[in-house]
DNA sequence: AAGTGGACCTGCTAGC
DNA sequence: TGCTAGCAGGTCCACT
C-alpha cells in the first residue's frame, strides 16, 4: 500500500502530537515481519522524539535508541486520545501520556523493530541499500542516469528496486513513468541523460502531487488522523487498464514485470 | 554482481 | 449461495 507519499502523510499526520509524549505501555499483537526486538516494557518511560522518514520507514526517536516502522503493503499507522479496544489486525499499540500509536496491518507485512540508532543494526542493516531521496534537493537527472548505469533490467523494476531512488512503489513508478513518456520495459541502462533528466523531474512532480492530495487510497490507507487520501482519482494509468490514455485515447495496457503489474499507454510511452 | 522467483499473510472480487 | 482463482500499495532472501 504505502508508498512515499502514503508514508510521509501519516509521518506528518501524527508527529507534532506526539513529541515530547512519554511512553506508559506497549501492546503488542500477532507477530509482524520481524520481531520487536527488545523487551517492550523497556520502552516505558521514555520520551518521543520527532518522527522522520527514509524511503517507506519511519523512524520514531526515543531516549534510548528508537523504533524503525514500515507499513508493508497493508499497513497504517493511525494516532487516537480516545482509543477504540484492539481490533484483530492491531498489532502494535504505543500507549503514551499524548494518546495511542496503533499500528493496523492485515497482511503484517509491516514491521516495528527496535534499533539503538539509525547507524547501528539493525537499522543500519535495513537502510544500507537505499538510494536517493527523490524530493531532496541532491536527486537530479544526473543522480539518476549514473544510478542506473549497467542495469539491464526494465526501468520500471528498477524504480522499484529501490537502490537508486526511493519511495516509488508500484502506484507511482507506472505514473512517472507514464508523465516522463517512457515504456516502462526500457532496459534501465539504456535511458539517455535527457530521459533521465524527464524522469526525476517526473517523479518528484508525482510524488510531490500524490503528497499534496493526502496520499492514494485505494482500499484502505487512512493517514494517522483517519482520513483517506484523493490521489487515485488523478491517476492517468495506474488501474485504467483497458480504459482510452486522457493524452491520445490508446486503450491503456497492463502488463507484468516482477510479478507486479504495470499500467502504461502504447502510444505515448516509448523506448527512446 | 545483477537478475529472478519464492516467501511472508489476509481479504476482497470476479467468475463459474 | 458458495467455492476458487487471482489480485493487492513491499521487500527480503536464496539461488542462478
Amino acid at each position: 500500500m504505502p508508498e512515499l507519499p502514503e508514508v510521509e502523510v501519516t509521518r506528518q499526520s501524527f508527529a507534532a502530537q506526539l513529541l515530547g509524549a512519554r511512553v506508559l505501555d506497549v501492546r503488542l499483537g500477532k507477530p509482524l515481519r520481524w520481531p520487536l526486538g527488545c523487551a517492550p516494557e523497556s520502552l516505558q518511560g521514555q520520551t518521543v522524539g520527532e518522527a522522520c522518514r527514509r524511503g517507506k520507514y519511519l523512524w520514531l526517536p526515543l531516549d534510548r535508541g528508537g523504533l524503525l516502522m514500515h507499513l508493508g503493503m497493508s499497513g497504517s499507522l493511525r494516532y487516537e486520545r480516545m482509543p477504540q479496544p484492539p481490533g484483530p489486525h492491531d498489532h502494535f499499540d504505543l500507549w503514551t501520556t499524548h494518546g495511542l500509536l496503533r499500528l493496523h496491518d492485515p497482511r503484517r507485512f509491516g514491521a516495528v523493530v527496535w534499533s539503538q540508532s539509525l547507524e547501528t543494526d539493525p537499522a543500519r542493516k535495513l537502510l544500507a541499500a537505499l538510494g536517493a531521496e527523490p524530493l531532496e534537493p541532491g536527486f537530479d537527472g544526473a543522480v539518476l542516469h549514473a544510478g542506473l548505469r549497467g542495469r539491464r533490467l526494465a526501468i520500471k523494476q528498477a524504480l522499484l528496486a529501490g537502490d537508486v531512488v526511493v519511495g516509488v512503489g508500484n502506484i507511482y513508478a507506472s505514473e512517472a513513468l507514464f508523465t516522463a513518456g517512457i515504456d516502462p520495459r526500457t532496459p534501465a541502462a539504456r535511458l539517455s541523460r535527457p530521459r533521465c533528466e524527464r524522469l526525476a523531474q517526473a517523479i518528484r512532480e508525482t510524488l510531490r502531487r500524490a503528497l499534496a492530495a493526502g496520499g492514494s487510497t485505494l482500499r484502505d490507507f487512512r493517514n494517522a488522523q483517519g482520513h483517506g487520501g484523493a490521489y487515485q482519482d488523478q491517476a492517468r494509468v495506474y488501474g485504467r487498464q483497458g480504459l482510452p490514455c486522457l493524452n491520445c485515447g490508446t486503450p491503456i495496457r497492463r502488463i507484468v514485470q516482477g510479478q507486479r503489474s504495470t499500467y502504461f499507454c502504447p502510444q505515448c510511452q516509448t523506448r527512446g
